[in-house]
DNA sequence: CATGAATGAGGATTCATTCAT
DNA sequence: TATGAATGAATCCTCATTCAT
């Protein structure tokens, strides 16, 4: 028991140093870029020494694998359609992107940051990402678009473009962010709320 | 006359260069990251010295900029939305997004990707972009919404923020297809229609 | 008295640890080289922690002295030139080359190997194993082959060369081994009469 | 032709280079070995930048199979057993080792000293220098003893094992050498012939 | 202009050593 | 004593940039 205990313990703080190493990271990647990052810079924000950085992961590259590692643990958590059951879809969809842009804080945009430059222009990094995150997501959201489609609450449409319609806005308005625009970050609050009404009834329809 | 004469061969001649330079960069860039790819790959696809490289550009990050400003110029000869006078906007509308989508070739997506990555880490660069291209799109395309949204062809909106919408879109498509989603890819000639559909009408709307 | 006791116990406990940590280092150092050898390396042969080696060791360099002063010692009980008296001397010489060559184990192997490895390149260590283990033996063995030679039991020569020359062919056939040589490894047990044999003889003389 | 004269210059000019290197890490790695030893270290004594001396080697690795290379081909040029034919076995002994240590200057011993030192904590190396000099050596100058046993001028031995003795003496003497005995530096001249004496007629044979 | 050898600053990584527990 | 996480100096190697030819 004592020794299962301590192992207990063990195991938290390195998940700790591991995190304590991986926000640092975050932030510098963020700021400078993966590349124009040294392990220095990142070891200095973590405040610790720049071998310690290698006690915890084998290399540069691990780091950055580690961020998102934890990007992907988020989004499993995240991916709940679940409560969908008992709304009308307008509702559903308003939470729906709420939860989702809310959840992205800042260090949540950080990350996006530095994994959408960095997948952008390394094929590996794609491929994995593509695999473990993108696919099984549209393959779970697909499921759901049937269903109403078949419900007749939409309108026919081909599920997987529509999907990735609705996806790429929300992608697009995530990248526009990122490169500065000053509307959409003053605006941020109320995106869940005109995507969906667009999304829904586009430019040309009735309400709002 | 003749030294006039040799001036603009000469001219034509560096042009040449310069364009050589950009496109190998590009290809280069796109595959392996501006930061992994070196002077020496470059060179090497251009099929001359690394040296040659710095009489046309001052440095590696200069080489980067022309691949940019050879973007711009292109955006800006496209920018047009001229001919829009005696159309509809549904037509216009699939008339626009046919010609963006249609003028990114493959060396278009290859800069997006490139200039894209690089962006996302890069505040000078960020800035830069944004102040020469984001930013007066934006003013531009505001002028043509407004005009229709006066004329009531569409419904009552905020402006800047419709716009930010289609712009995501289609912006977020494109890096949904750079990161090699195939379903994208295989149906990149429908997408014209089916934003438009979307944009219009929503996915709730009537039409098909 | 009761704390002498213990001061013994002490030292026996010191010496096993000490002799632990030399065994796995000299296991490791021959296998690896001392210096692509790490601390951590010796340190999980030997199943202690890293840090400990620093109890019984001032740094890694001492570890290697350590090596060598149990080369030291053991060669030293080793110098018995004593039962010499009542043999001729082709028994006396075999029999001193089969306690030589038979002494060195796979063990005393290693430590040759590490030994020689590290006195090739390293020449305050040279001079010190010069100093402390070469110098004395030869003068050692000057003694006996002076008093072979006066006796006339073996023919005018100069001694130190001589000597010089035997000890050589033995240290090159230790090398050779070394080097990995199947024929010398298979035969060592014959060495001892092959040696005497032409050391004695010469490969022209009688006998066989 | 002129092409073709030109990648004659070239080859020269990197062939120098190459050499300049290898001069400079050879006194540097028996200075100091191969393991301390810098890249700049080996670089200042080249009177180049370190990084030149990656245009020329792959790696420090390299540039100690470099200077292993070059031993290899002096060797091969060295290994002329042919004269024999029409000397006495002592004359050609003599000349045979004059030659042999001769030849070995002041660099030779160097290299000597490198190779050795590594050899024997490298086990590919090890194979690799065993395999493409002394294996081939050995099966050379075993044709030659079995020439002169059938000839009755030596007396019958296992040829393998007298080589392998004849070898160790001389390998024997120069570790001896290397290892800083001083006996021996000052009599090197005439080691050739006092090793021809021992080995033809052993210490106790008759002749002086 | 074009070349590509040379440069050397910069950065990732290793590992001997220390020290709080 | 024993541990092993933390340290940071040391070193290999890369690559943007220069410049003599």
């Amino acid at each position: 028991m004592a020794k299962s205990n301590n192992d207990l313990i063990q195991e938290q703080l390195i998940a700790a140093r591991r995190n304590q190493i991986l926000d640092a990271a975050t932030t510098i990647f963020a700021e400078k870029g993966f590349h124009r990052a040294t392990i220095r810079d990142v070891a200095k924000a973590a405040g610790i020494a720049d071998g310690t950085i290698y006690i915890y992961f084998e290399n540069k590259t691990a780091v950055l694998m580690g961020i998102l590692d934890r990007l992907n643990e988020t989004d499993q958590r995240e991916a709940n359609f679940e409560q969908s059951a008992d709304m009308d879809i307008d509702t559903f969809f308003r939470m729906h992107l709420r939860q989702r842009l809310d959840f992205i804080g800042p260090k949540g945009m950080q990350v996006i940051q530095i994994v959408l430059s960095e997948i952008l222009v390394n094929l590996d990094l794609r491929d994995l990402y593509y695999e473990k995150i993108i696919g099984p997501t549209f393959q779970l959201a697909e499921r759901y678009f049937h269903g109403w489609m078949d419900a007749g609450l939409i309108r026919k449409f081909d599920v997987p473009i529509m999907m990735r319609m609705i996806t790429s806005l929300v992608l697009g308005l995530l990248v526009l962010r990122l490169l500065g625009d000053p509307t959409i970050e003053e605006q941020w609050q109320k995106l869940p709320d005109v995507i969906a009404d667009m999304v829904l009834y586009g430019i040309q329809g009735e309400k709002s």
